[in-house]
DNA sequence: AACTATTTATAAGA
DNA sequence: TTCTTATAAATAGTT
C-alpha cells in the first residue's frame, strides 16, 4: 500500500525503518482501537521499538488486561495472585510470630522468669501448672507450710479458748472473792462491836479485772 | 475502506460485528507481525472477543513481552522480584515455625508431657529447669506464706501475752482467795470456839487452777 | 512532515 | 463462514 510493494522483512536503511516504524505503529494502535470500539474487545498492545521505547495501547487498562490474559492462560503467576501469595505468607507470618510471643511468655512464666506483674491467682495457675509437672516436690512443701498455717490456727485457738476458760475462772474466782471479803468485813464489824479493842488490819492489794480484754486471738484471716 | 464509510462506534448488529471482528482482528494481527519484522520490534498483541475469547501475537513470548513490560512500567512487581519476596516470606515462615516447634517441645517437656525420648541427662536439665522455675515460683508464694504466719504469729504472740497477764491476775486473786479463806476459818474457828451454835456452811465449789496449762503458744517456729 | 500513487484492508452483498 | 468487489484506509517513496 503505498508507491511500491515491499517485501516483509527486515528494512535494512535504519531512517526508512524508524520512518516505517512511526507510521506503522500509527496505524496498529489506530486499529487496535477501532476493534475494541467497533466489536467491544478487550485489547492490549505493547510495542517496544528496536531502540527500547514503549508503546502501549489498552482499550480498558493494560494491567487487567495482562491479569485476565494470565488467568486465560491459566499461569498462576499473575501479579494479583502473586500479591495476594505474598499476602497470604506476611499472615502466616504474622500469626506464627504472634503465636511464639505468647509461648514465651507461658515458658518466661513456667521457668519463672517473669512474675512481676502477676497476683496470686496467676502464681496459682502457674503453679498448677508445674504441679503437675513436678507433683511430689512441691506436693510435699505445700503440705508442710499449709500443715505449719494449720498449726498456728489451732494454737492460737486453743490458747484462745485458754483464754476464754481462764476468763471465766477468773470471774469465779473473784466473784468468791468479793463474796469473803464481805464475810470478813461483816465478822470484823461484828467483832468490833463485840470486842472493839482487838481489830487486824491487813493492806490486801487485791486486782482489778479489766474484764472484757481478751479477744485478740478471735478476728482470724483464714 | 470498504463499499462504505463506517462510524468508529459499537457496531449494533452482532452478526456484522462478529463478522467484522474476525475480519479486523486478522489485519491487527498481521500488521502487528509485519511491524515486528520490518522495524525489528517486540510486539505483543491481546485480544478478547465480546464473548471472551483470547486471541494473542507476540513477536517472540508474550510472558517476556508482559515481563519487560512491567520491567519497563518500574512496578516493581515484576516477576523474579515477587517470586522472591515470595521465596522471602515463605523462608520466614518456615523459621518461624522451627522455632515454634522447638518452644512448644521445650514447654512440653517442662509440663511433663512429652519426657519419653529423653536420656537421663536430659531429665537432669530438665529437673534442674524445673527445680530452678518452682524456686523462683515459690520463692513468690514464700513470701506470701511467711507474711500470713507472721500475722498469725504476731496475733498468737498478743493473745499468749494476755494469757500470761490473766494467768498472773489469777494467780493473784487465788492467793488472795486462799487468805481470805484462811482468814474466815480462822474466824469461824474463833466464832465456833466461842459461840458454837451459831455455824453457816457454804459449799463454794471454787476452781482449782491448772497451774502450768496456758503455753500452747510459746513453741514457735521462726 | 506533507503528498500521492499505489497497495492493502475491509464493508457490504452474495 | 467464505468469496467478491467496490471503495476506504494505510502507507512507501518522494518532495
Amino acid at each position: 500500500m503505498g508507491r511500491g510493494k515491499i517485501p516483509i522483512k527486515r528494512i535494512d536503511n535504519v531512517t526508512n525503518r524508524q520512518v516505517t516504524f512511526s507510521k506503522r505503529r500509527n496505524g496498529l494502535m489506530k486499529k487496535a482501537r477501532e476493534l475494541s470500539i467497533l466489536c467491544e474487545a478487550e485489547v492490549g498492545l505493547v510495542v517496544f521499538s528496536s531502540t527500547g521505547r514503549l508503546h502501549e495501547f489498552a482499550s480498558s487498562s493494560m494491567k487487567s488486561t495482562i491479569a485476565r490474559y494470565n488467568k486465560a492462560k491459566e499461569e498462576a503467576v499473575d501479579l494479583l495472585n502473586v500479591a495476594s501469595e505474598v499476602k497470604y505468607w506476611q499472615k502466616e507470618v504474622t500469626g506464627l510470630r504472634q503465636e511464639l510471643l505468647d509461648m514465651q511468655k507461658n515458658y518466661r512464666m513456667l521457668v519463672g522468669e517473669e512474675l512481676s506483674g502477676l497476683r496470686f491467682g496467676d502464681l496459682q495457675a502457674v503453679e498448677n501448672q508445674l504441679e503437675r509437672s513436678l507433683h511430689s516436690i512441691r506436693k510435699k512443701k505445700e503440705q508442710i507450710y499449709l500443715g505449719e498455717i494449720e498449726e498456728l490456727n489451732r494454737q492460737g485457738y486453743s490458747v484462745h479458748m485458754e483464754n476464754i476458760e481462764l476468763q471465766k475462772n477468773f470471774f469465779l474466782v473473784n466473784r468468791e472473792n468479793m463474796e469473803l471479803r464481805k464475810k470478813v468485813m461483816l465478822k470484823e464489824k461484828y467483832d468490833k462491836s463485840n470486842d472493839s479493842n482487838k481489830n487486824d488490819r491487813e493492806d490486801r492489794g487485791y486486782v482489778i479485772l479489766h474484764a472484757s480484754s481478751g479477744s485478740g486471738a478471735s478476728g482470724r484471716t483464714d
